[in-house]
DNA sequence: TGTACATCAGTGAACGCGCGTTCACTGATGTAC
DNA sequence: TGTACATCAGTGAACGCGCGTTCACTGATGTAC
């Protein structure tokens, strides 16, 4: 998979402090995670952050992308169980995307669910990098639309998907939470879904 | 309005720096404020914070509730001016939630699309206080819903309102921004909206 | 294979700063007579 | 109306703490011969 055939010591830190920091924003929020708070958690101490970064801004432009490719193969794997069990590409990508095991699993889920009412107040390079991952996020729908659908719908389904997720976690892991994930579920499906 | 007749001294400090937080936290987010700005912008000393509440969350719980009643306020206002120029209550509702003016008036606009992805991270007060709000907004919509269309639709419906401000606010105030947010009115409008 | 040295990733103490919170005090307001 | 005193809202210095960042150092790794 990777084009550099064995990474170096240095290299292979540099990818734990980032893995570890695209977990973390997602759990606790750009502005709830700490240089010292990250280091920890990656079996390091703090004092060497600054030979891999520049700064906790150029960190977190590196956690917010591996975090969308990180939520995008969660995702995308998820969708795979479900169209080997018959489901349509976009079935498979509504039931995942607003599945309850993704109401839950907010650390290692969509970046743009976790962050999106953070992201127009970063520094301009992690806001760049943040509204990439928007971009991101609507492809993504654009690219499960079922034949029948205008691509001109992606960005309103991707709304309902991000806006119904972060509703549903702000009403609690619970039933309240579960209720409005489901009622977005069916509705997208009654709407754009023709199959079983 | 008010039932006392004259507010003390006391109160209208206390009201003016619940006013203040409420501005800040839809600016700034509830970890981008904090005690000593807030009392500074109310033309106060930080001193003076905890004759008046117990601590920070307490103040965060009375700005959430305060900038929830302003928020729905400012778009109540701007939908009377569009339902006297003939729109239907939804019609009106989603024309002022979605407009550019609201993308680019966070610090006095909706306090969910503003702090969403903040609040499964509160303190529990402030979770509760902010659930609430979220409840109010489905609220809002199920109120402004034409005769025609379930009551089931208002989380659908608040979902993608919610969902697409944030993502344009993500994308920026820009073509982008406005683009997202002029493909989810027209969406809504043509789907629910049967008037002109 | 073994020794000598250069490179470099990671350590841990320290920096200035701002945070939430506390508290002794001040000075204005309101009440008693 | 005027004086004496109690009340109380707001001040500003101080607290312990954790933040992002810097830097002299350590000790492991890799290279030269």
């Amino acid at each position: 998979m990777d084009a550099k055939p064995s990474p170096s010591r240095r290299e292979i830190t540099h990818d734990r402090i980032v893995e570890t920091a695209a977990r973390a924003i997602r759990r606790a929020g750009y502005q709830g995670v700490g240089v010292a708070d990250i280091m920890k958690e990656a079996g390091l101490t703090h004092g060497g952050f600054y030979a891999h970064f520049a700064s906790r801004d150029a960190l977190l432009v590196e956690a917010i992308e591996r975090a969308g490719q990180d939520g995008s193969a969660v995702i995308a794997q998820r969708m795979v169980e479900r169209q080997a069990k018959g489901a349509s590409e976009f079935r498979a990508l509504v039931e995942s995307y607003l599945s309850d095991v993704h109401l839950a699993s907010t650390e290692h889920g969509c970046p743009v669910a976790a962050l999106c009412s953070e992201m127009p107040r970063q520094a301009p390079e992690v806001r760049e990098a943040s509204a990439k991952r928007v971009q991101g996020m609507v492809k993504l729908v654009k690219k499960a639309l079922p034949a029948s659908t205008s691509a001109d719908m992606a960005p309103v389904i991707a709304s309902t998907m991000v806006g119904a997720l972060q509703l549903a976690r702000a009403l609690g892991d619970n039933a309240q939470g579960k209720a409005l994930l489901k009622a977005n579920r069916q509705s997208l499906l009654s709407q754009y879904d023709q199959t079983g």
